[in-house]
DNA sequence: CCCAAATAAGGTTAAATTAGGTTAACGAAA
DNA sequence: TTTCGTTAACCTAATTTAACCTTATTTGGG
């Protein structure tokens, strides 16, 4: 099983290096580059843990990390500190984080602490990641994702675990738009072209089923993503 | 409220400057220069953390993790390793540790780290004990894991052992996503293509049975694991 | 500055693949 | 000898791949 790692970094550079490194040694890797969207992401993506970065654009990261711990209190939080601020590690810790690591640090260092933090959590049964929502109401439809079931006046629809997946993710911002790559990214943690054609694939497979019913429409925002129309 | 530091390091000159750092901090440290008796010790001194130099005379710190570990789950442990062994760090965590500091480190450090852990600690309610509920309500049914019973108004079914251990996962985490490989790993400690088919016939039987009522459902997601829904 | 060709982005459909499901039968333990 | 757990052969459905199609956006000539 290969675990999901959430990792937010402004430094694009940087990012990709620990993110390819990540996912050599088989991890599924969500990057962004901000927080703001993060109780979003959290459900959606359902990481192991969170690597946070502290200088961060808009949000920083003690912040973020209080944030998480309010809403998933047993998520593992390691903070990315910039060196020689041992003030800062002192308030990650009052902020929620379970461990830190200071920069410039090495990816094995980096590792072994992802490693031993979800070990760490696994030992305890803790509850995994949930939709904080039983049931969504979508135009004439009800979606339950805990049924993975696509309700309307037409009848039941059993939605598929990738269906289910793409849905989920809609239904946590409805009206909103949603980045292709980063849709990709969450559900098959790649967005190359195959897994391109794939989306589609799936991304008509709902349409068929909106479709049946009024109310909601996917609509293709090209070099974008998708906004899910709701009313 | 003081806590108390099990501190097993066999360098006096380091071990002084270390425990004396700790007292002033309002700590309570026990040092003591190898870990032979550290099961009479624990239970005597009652630490809230131990801290384990990795390189001590009769056994080895990692050693000693395991055996703490073993006595006493939720006890969280530092190791003290020397610089530039990745390995042994490794190993380290495997055997229990929470976490690792490598020589030369600063007292900051180490204190910071002893605060984090023992925080940690203390946020996890009922730390690593087994909380075996009597019986779970499920749908229209009863699951009794110690009768190995499943009732219904349909009468009642008797698990056999397989099932049950099945069950006692999926009640462990109702509407949630179980991974098959790490459902196969708990009940067969395997995950081998048998194992698979195998798992398949149980999950049918469950299945059949769960069929007999309402409201429990055990959803395939498929490259995943199970979504185990309960209304 | 406008329009058509070129290109990139996404859509459609069906075939192929793979993961999982079903059923029956066999053998070991109780 | 009955129950339980495993193995096996065969079946079904979700997912991926592939080939081909459509529409938006860009680009460059007139």
């Amino acid at each position: 099983m290969s675990y999901r790692v959430l990792y937010i970094e402004d430094e694009d550079h940087l990012a990709n290096i620990v993110k390819e490194t990540m996912e050599l040694k088989g991890y599924m890797v969500l990057h962004q580059r901000e927080g703001l969207k993060i109780l979003e992401t959290i459900p959606a993506f359902r990481p192991d843990i969170c690597v946070l970065d502290v200088m961060l654009p808009y949000i920083d990261g003690f912040t973020l990390g209080n944030t998480i711990r309010k809403h998933y209190p047993s998520l593992p939080i390691i903070f990315l500190t910039a060196k020689g601020q041992t003030k800062d590690v002192l308030e990650g810790f009052s902020s929620g984080g379970t461990d830190y690591l200071r920069k410039p640090f090495s990816m094995e260092e980096l590792m072994i602490r992802i490693n031993n933090q979800i070990a760490i959590r696994r030992q305890t049964p803790s509850p995994r990641i949930e939709h904080k929502q039983k049931e969504f109401h979508l135009g004439s439809f009800t979606y339950s994702p805990d049924r993975l079931e696509l309700r309307s006046a037409s009848g039941i629809v059993k939605l598929s675990n990738r269906e289910a997946e793409i849905m989920n993710i809609f239904c946590m911002q409805p009206n909103a738009t949603i980045d292709r790559r980063e849709l990709m990214q969450i559900v098959w943690g790649d967005d190359s072209y195959f897994i391109s054609r794939n989306l589609d694939v799936y991304i008509r497979r709902l349409r068929d089923y909106f479709a049946m019913g009024q109310g909601v429409e996917i609509i293709t925002l090209k070099g974008k993503g998708y906004h899910f129309s709701v009313s």
